[in-house]
DNA sequence: TGGATTATGTCAGCCATGTTGACTTAATGC
DNA sequence: GCATTAAGTCAACATGGCTGACATAATCCA
């Protein structure tokens, strides 16, 4: 072989500079402040802040999950889980039903006011997520969806996947989809 | 105009549906949630948090602006900044200097300890970024970029293209281009 | 020149949300 | 029947947001 050999399936990609990489980097910064700005504005009016978004994100769009799963989707402890949870069940948001088979765990659900605040807090999120979409075109959309996927640690894209591409388990429900 | 007219310039983009869309938001929620996860196991070892990492950063890419301009990238309040610039500050990561021409600025630099600091949080973060590129091909970083930047509001492009494209200002200097 | 404005810093206190460690309860499994 | 497991709880602490009030020094302008 020799040296500058190039084969087909392996073009040599020319690495960015570190400067563009850190463009990168920036970009995502901002990206990721303003998409989290629109809810919590309504967060406030609630007196919810970021954490009950994200446990209300889960348990609502993966209805009938453990307590268990969701830590392990969070990454927190049992602790700070528990701390919003609560507030999130007792103000009527989300409901607790024993499992089927295992009457340890609490499968959680989202009542019709808690499927409602995360609808509310979903729409400028899906808004802004699809304007961006069509921004980055037809062919930047699976582009971004292998960056976002490659930027999450290998080891957990299994775990990712199984959450982003529902496989609608026994208990759980898949939604309609209805565009916002 | 018949109803279905399609013009050339304006491709219809089937809209995603919205369950497409919630799934580039987990995808965005764990990748962001990894990204910071690197830098943030180190900066345990040096007593930081999150915060004074972003402020390193913005001082170490941007060297020689201002307080004030800190406070419009982060957006954040005066004391919340001042908690961590001076603990940046007396433990010599940045140091102050007044502005030329209008000294009740203070601008801000890293020391060299700070600039050695800010590459060792990088490197993990350009890695992945990296690696994220490559996974999503030469035209999906453009693509990546336009979707980064439709992210952002509207009202703050401006503003962060001249940070992520930097017009080097008298005062500022250009990094060498380095590859990590 | 003197008063208003501006850039920055600081004190004090509050809130949200993360952490660790220890312990309880109820259900399960062997 | 006993160890394990899922979940909940109590207490204490750290980080990093926030508001409000005020101080200092430099600048700008009438």
């Amino acid at each position: 072989m020799s040296e500058d050999d190039t084969s087909v399936e392996e073009l040599p990609e020319p690495a960015l500079p570190a400067s563009q990489l850190h463009a990168f980097a920036e970009l995502l910064f901002f990206a990721y402040r303003d998409f989290t700005g629109d809810p919590d504005i309504i967060l406030k009016d609630f007196g919810f802040g970021r954490a009950h978004h994200r446990v209300l994100h889960f348990v609502n769009r993966h209805s009938g999950l453990r307590v268990a799963d969701l830590l392990d989707i969070l990454n927190i402890t049992k602790q700070s889980l528990s701390r919003v949870l609560k507030q999130l069940i007792d103000q009527g948001y989300v409901t607790q039903k024993a499992g089927a088979s295992d009457r340890r765990e609490r499968l959680l659900y989202p009542t019709e006011r808690g499927k409602a605040l995360a609808a509310r807090l979903a729409a400028p999120q899906l808004i802004r997520l699809r304007g961006a979409l069509q921004a980055a075109g037809l062919e930047g959309e699976a582009a971004i969806r292998r960056f976002l996927e490659a930027m999450i640690n290998a080891e957990d894209r299994p775990k990712v996947s199984a959450i982003t591409n529902p496989t609608p388990l026994p208990g759980t429900h898949a939604d309609k989809d209805e565009t916002v």
